[in-house]
DNA sequence: AACGTTTTCTTAACCGGTAAAGTCCCTATC
DNA sequence: GATAGGGACTTTACCGGTTAAGAAAACGTT
């Protein structure tokens, strides 16, 4: 890439016209002491005439801030197009960067490894001021890496799998024992849960929590699917839950996304099955599409606009070295809506 | 941000440790003649060793190639987060630019003229090489303000909008005339379309490629409601149609994107309509969404991934100066499924 | 052997900023 | 009236590369 800026104003352009050195003019523009106020608004008056705007890879290579945050993601292209999760994770993120004039660096990634290499590029080329981790699954290779490195990062993920470092998670654990608790208290007995990626952390965790639950309350049945987040994972699961006879199959279904939901209500129709009336159903990450389909789906709602704000403002906190910390965010609530309902006798 | 990295081999560390100087390290790293095949070696031998990597914010002052693309999106954040099109746009043009090992400046924004600005500040501040520019409105300010700047950019609209810029688009025209014309040979003569945002290009486009196949086949009733492309949107202007008495209203509905395909689905349903029986449903960019409900939904199905990768491969084109230039990408495609069917008599 | 060419590599001047150290001048102090 | 102390700027040395121009060695030619 060889193309060349048509107009090239610098810093040397803007000090000649308001009379000073480059230096004076770096001084205003970056707010230091060691101005008069006459001469710095002379200098901002020469650089608005001009157009001026500092440079950020010369100041970047100058060796002061950073303005840009990297955010890697290591699913399937195909996945990510659907999960309405992502594109409002980083509108939250970028609604935190905007107000501290920073952009955000994307990359798809294929697997963690290449990740691992592209934050070791990235930081080491003074590319990024810091990274957004997420997806982190157990024994996670990027914490020892980001440790190595030096690179002021936030985790996306329970304490219990990013490895010390400052991180910002849901607590899952709680938010499915409500979900299960609830579906309990409606009168279900066997309860079945249809879980994302078997590799990511946060599944095992809600897996675990899910089992818990089930042996406390002691249901009478407890299943649960692994898939790959996709709509088809999801109805392949529902249909294979369903297909069990009547007394022995979960009267009620829990879904780690809101795309399997919508896909399981589609079997349940597809098979005869009314919901919630014989089977009861409830979506994770509650976006617009719950409220959409018919009956409306009952779902665990979080907001993962927000969630993405606080994860670009912890990351913030670390870079500056103040802020809140490690801290999880509200964890998600119950919103019923028509997928669920006491189970027919 | 002021972090720094921990370790800093710069090239000349691994000029030192091969015996050269700068200058040598530098034309090895860029290919570029002037150096025999065993000194090269024992450069690349030398940054092995070290694990040096060309610093890009350096390189990028230092006047070569700028390795980051643009991209800004100028829609309300809720709905980015549940449009499925972008991430998946997104994911097309990654795929490209990785091969260039390229990154993806992403910002969202909240108006064109911000959108204007940033622009210019990361083209005169080198942050970007190049930008991807979408959702193009009539008179869209972007085309003169790239024209300006002399910035590679490809434009994702027709080139009726997008004022001389190299584009991509997808035929629009053709392909609402082509769902019409599908429409029309089930037996429909009351159709109706519900289109996104009145603003962008393409609706306006599509809005009268729909009015004049309309004309064409002499269709008892033509009606088009623009939205905003929300579910909930969707779902009023379903209703709202759909309300009229079964002799005046609409027997088909076309829209604009999948979300409010769904949303009108669910509308029927809450009516006692049936679908395709009362009323078939066509969506717009096919994506799982479709195949998830029940029924399934006819779309208009469309590459969105390849799109993107086009788009990203067409800018590289623009920034070497070869490439194909504007074109369009394969027109969207009818996928009859579930939802379309004769009216009932 | 002298001389023009290449090939191979070095030097040094940028790119557009930042920041530490230095200069100059004005004022307060004893 | 000499000196110390600041405030207001300027100088200058980087940051980590690229690149044009220069120099030295190797080569071919007559």
């Amino acid at each position: 890439m060889t193309a060349q800026p048509a107009s090239r104003v610098t810093i040397k352009d803007v000090a000649a016209r308001a009379g000073v050195s480059k230096g004076a003019v770096s001084l205003a523009f970056n707010h230091k002491p060691g101005l008069s106020e006459a001469t710095r608004e002379r200098i901002f008056q020469a650089a608005r005439e001009l157009g001026w705007a500092p440079n950020l890879t010369a100041r970047t290579l100058a060796g002061s801030r950073v303005d840009v945050v990297g955010l890697t993601i290591c699913r399937p292209a195909r996945l990510l197009g659907l999960e309405p999760f992502y594109m409002e994770f980083i509108s939250g993120v970028e609604s935190v960067l905007i107000e501290h004039s920073c952009s955000l660096l994307l990359r798809l990634t294929r697997s963690v490894e290449e990740e691992v290499g592209l934050h070791e590029a990235w930081w080491r080329g003074r590319q990024i001021g810091g990274a957004i981790l997420v997806d982190f699954r157990q024994d996670d290779p990027r914490a020892a890496s980001v440790e190595r490195l030096g690179m002021p990062v936030v985790a996306v993920g329970h304490p219990s799998l990013t490895g010390g470092l400052t991180s910002v998670w849901t607590d899952d654990a709680t938010a499915v024992t409500e979900a299960v608790r609830y579906l309990a208290a409606l009168g279900h007995r066997r309860i079945a849960r249809v879980g994302g990626a078997a590799a990511l952390g946060h599944t095992v965790a809600r897996g675990t929590a899910f089992d818990e639950a089930a042996r406390a309350l002691a249901l009478a049945g407890a299943w649960q699917v692994t898939t790959d987040y996709s709509g088809e994972a999801g109805a392949r699961a529902t249909r294979s839950l369903l297909t069990a006879p009547p007394d022995d199959r979960p009267t009620a279904i829990v879904y780690d996304n809101d795309i399997m939901a919508v896909a399981g209500l589609s079997v349940a129709a597809e098979m005869g099955l009314r919901v919630p009336a014989d089977v009861s159903l409830l979506a994770w990450d509650d976006s617009q599409l719950c409220r959409l389909t018919h009956p409306t789906l009952s779902a665990m709602s979080h907001d993962v606009h927000g969630f993405g704000a606080d994860a670009a403002r912890t990351l913030f906190g670390v870079i500056t070295g103040e802020g809140p910390g490690s801290h999880p965010v509200p964890t998600p609530v119950l919103t019923p809506r028509g997928s669920t309902a006491p189970p027919s006798p």
